[in-house]
DNA sequence: GGGCACAGTTGAACGCGTTCAGATCAACGT
DNA sequence: ACGTTGATCTGAACGCGTTCAACTGTGCCC
């Protein structure tokens, strides 16, 4: 007999239903907490008990609490990047694009701001794999440096070539600057944070355009060259 | 009788000298084992115990493990202060002395290393006490910026008077930044940083230097106008 | 001396994240 | 049917930071 709710193991097919099922279980279990009653609050025992399991389930699926973040976290990356692919498609002048994309972050954020304290908390710690500079959260940095070369690609505004290779991922550097002052703005609305953006466009805007200016070569080349090393 | 070792408690002294004596041997202790054996392995259990106190009584006298952090934190900035007031007492050029501040401080800092990533887990929190934007590291973030305030102070090279007031909390910025680097810096004795004081130094003179240029200034200002409402 | 107020001190207890030795389940070969 | 194997699941237990009701010491007033 083949119930139609078991799958066959075709050999092509490596996860195992159940597994994928339950740790699907968990993950939405814990974002729902997380977003309902913030993180401390979420305790792993809760997190169990909601989806109807035991602790050590969780822990067989995630190694650590952070790590639930962490599929937290690649979900609203996921929600940003697609907040605005259909805004990058045609071209257009560099500052609106930038604008689009950093906006496009901050709204995607926006409900998880008290949540996000406490995840940074863990981000910037070196060996955690929620840093962005980890290769657990390789995927989501990707996903979002993508979206800046985008935002490069199809810009009608002339760009330094030296500076084109570079720039998405300065771009994202500033993107992650953007995101420590958002969590740390209290203002109502994060208003502050959108000010930020509002007037950090234009600036970064005239940067790019000033790097191609003959008086400023020099030192954007060599920022550059200092930037490539310390990656 | 009046022992020798105890004081009268005269009106003006509020500090009573049983409890100071108390605190001082609890930061002593856990500076101490935090150097000796890291943060996560230094427990409050393990304070007591070497103090030869009770793990309340620690928390008498501070809130968490995490102010006693704050402690040794407070620690290294005095000590970081120090190495460089010398150094620049006499005037001279803007980016030999501001080597000089950036320098004490990685050097300072560099015993600490492998601790620093754990203290800077808490240092991003937004509502964390060792936040470098808190109340209560203001003196410690005082200290700092008085520092690069005599860098500025003391500079021989030309400024734009708009930019000086600023500069020296822009400055401060820049060294969290190199921190924040240096932090997740994993190369040999941290030369990577070094380097990153090396070379930016310069950048940063030159940026200064600009700021003053015709074309440039009204970016600096639109620049420093942003920086003073986010502040 | 005797009561009083209060700083200082204690250690058991709480809830947390995490671990682990074992129980349970599903699929397969025989 | 019946092990066997490996994935999946369990819950008690561990060590941690932190809390708290109770205890001790000390100086002061009557």
């Amino acid at each position: 007999m083949e119930p139609a709710t078991s799958e066959k193991s075709t050999g092509a097919d490596r996860t195992s239903e159940r597994g994928e099922q339950t740790k699907r279980l968990i993950v939405d279990t814990a974002v729902r907490l997380f977003r309902d009653q913030g993180y401390d609050k979420t305790t792993m025992r809760g997190i169990a008990q909601a989806a109807g399991l035991s602790v050590g389930n969780a822990y067989y699926y995630f190694p650590s609490k952070d790590h639930l973040v962490q599929e937290f976290y690649a979900t609203v990356q996921v929600d940003a990047a697609a907040a605005c692919t259909d805004r990058l498609a045609r071209p257009g002048p560099f500052d609106e694009r930038l604008r689009v994309a950093f906006g496009a972050m901050v709204e995607t954020m926006a409900p998880y701001h008290a949540f996000a304290g406490k995840f940074i908390k863990t981000a910037v710690e070196p060996g955690s794999p929620l840093s962005p500079f980890s290769a657990e959260s390789a995927p989501a940095r990707e996903r979002a440096i993508g979206i800046l070369s985008a935002v490069v690609e199809g810009s009608t505004t002339k760009i330094d070539p030296e500076l084109r290779a570079d720039l998405p991922e300065l771009l994202w550097l500033c993107q992650m600057g953007i995101t420590l002052y958002w969590v740390h703005d209290t203002s109502p609305g994060q208003e502050k944070t959108a000010l930020l953006v509002d007037r950090a466009v234009p600036l970064i805007d005239r940067l790019v355009s000033l790097a191609r200016m003959p008086g400023l070569r020099s030192l954007n080349r060599e920022a550059l060259k200092l930037y490539r090393m310390l990656r």
